[in-house]
DNA sequence: CGCTTCATGTAAAAAGTTACATGATTCA
DNA sequence: TGAATCATGTAACTTTTTACATGAAGCG
């Protein structure tokens, strides 16, 4: 399980509400780790009763009161303990590709169009990332030196990148493969 | 859901148990979709009570018998339909990166060795791939011209085999960024 | 005799998804 | 007035993981 620690890790970046975590998973740690505000709450409530974080009540001027959350000394080091706990084997969940296997028991052209507008998709999230990259750290506007943090999230960041050239490079092969397997291919 | 689609598409390639099936999910398949044998299981259940697979008890010397499914016609169209529907966004669990910044709150150094530990088995898995596809693909041995199903199989493999490289330079530059926050970095 | 492989499961717990629910404020 | 955003949750369901369980055959 790592909710919890994905949580610790955002919260010790900046404390927050769980509604703020929500909208930070939408972006930033949510490029590496999706939670829904639903599960979010559920784990922020179990979090507070094994004493890992405390929660502030926080007044605001027109809007609703919320509940900003801090990490205690006990929850920092139950992430350094998670963070010293060997890293487990990712369990791979790749849908588009049980489809292309399947497509060989269908019609592998009828992909063609879904495959690019998954590509779409994922050309969108690379310019996302490649906007958030000048803004933290490329552009005239970054820290300069970074500190640890920024040079740490600004790695995982260039994995996120990495990661989608790749598959945009992959998504051009495989609509090229299927493209190749149709009547006139 | 897709485990129920990815053992479709397995049975379709090749019947089997769900022994086998299990065996199917250390390798191949597996490669980009994970499950034990206890799901696969309980799912092979609830499909041959939704008539999308059936059992044949097969008799086997020296071994205890094995129930051998295969896909029924039902099963087929439900595989279809499923091809049908718009993929859905992945929802992403990179442990790893939530451990990279959380070493922000801890000591990065002390992640150096367990990413390197992780990136050795990232580059069995690639070696095993490319093994795969010299096997299967690219070597003597290999059918040409391929088939659509092999074709189909390829484009996935040269997806893993783009990733697990993607990794490797992702996971140098990690440790390498690791490094340079140590003490004489 | 003990280890591994083949073969099939049950049970309980943890995690994740989907649907439902409320109420205030701001902006067009 | 109606939609969007802020803010917090509950309930039901599905999926996944982990642990437990059994039994036969082959190998060294």
């Amino acid at each position: 399980m790592a909710l919890e620690h994905a949580i610790l890790v955002s919260l010790l970046e900046k404390p927050g509400s769980g509604y703020e975590l929500a909208r930070r998973f939408e972006r930033s740690i949510g490029y590496f780790w999706t939670a829904t505000h639903q599960q979010i709450y559920r784990v922020l409530k179990r979090m507070e009763g094994d004493g890992w974080i405390d929660a502030r009540e926080v007044e605001q001027q027109a809007r609703p009161d919320k509940k900003e959350y801090s990490v205690t000394a006990l929850g920092r080091s139950a992430l350094s303990a998670w963070l010293h706990e060997p890293i487990a084997p990712e369990s791979v969940r790749h849908e588009l590709a049980v489809k292309i296997r399947g497509a060989a028991f269908d019609d592998p052209v009828a992909l063609i169009r879904e495959v690019e507008r998954y590509r779409e998709e994922h050309a969108e999230r690379l310019a996302r990332y490649l906007a958030g990259e000048r803004r933290d750290f490329t552009g005239p506007d970054a820290p300069a030196p970074p500190d640890a943090g920024q040079q740490l999230q600004h790695v995982v960041l260039r994995g996120g990148i990495a990661y989608e050239r790749m598959t945009l490079a992959w998504l051009d092969d495989v609509i090229d493969t299927l493209h190749r397997l149709g009547p006139q291919g």
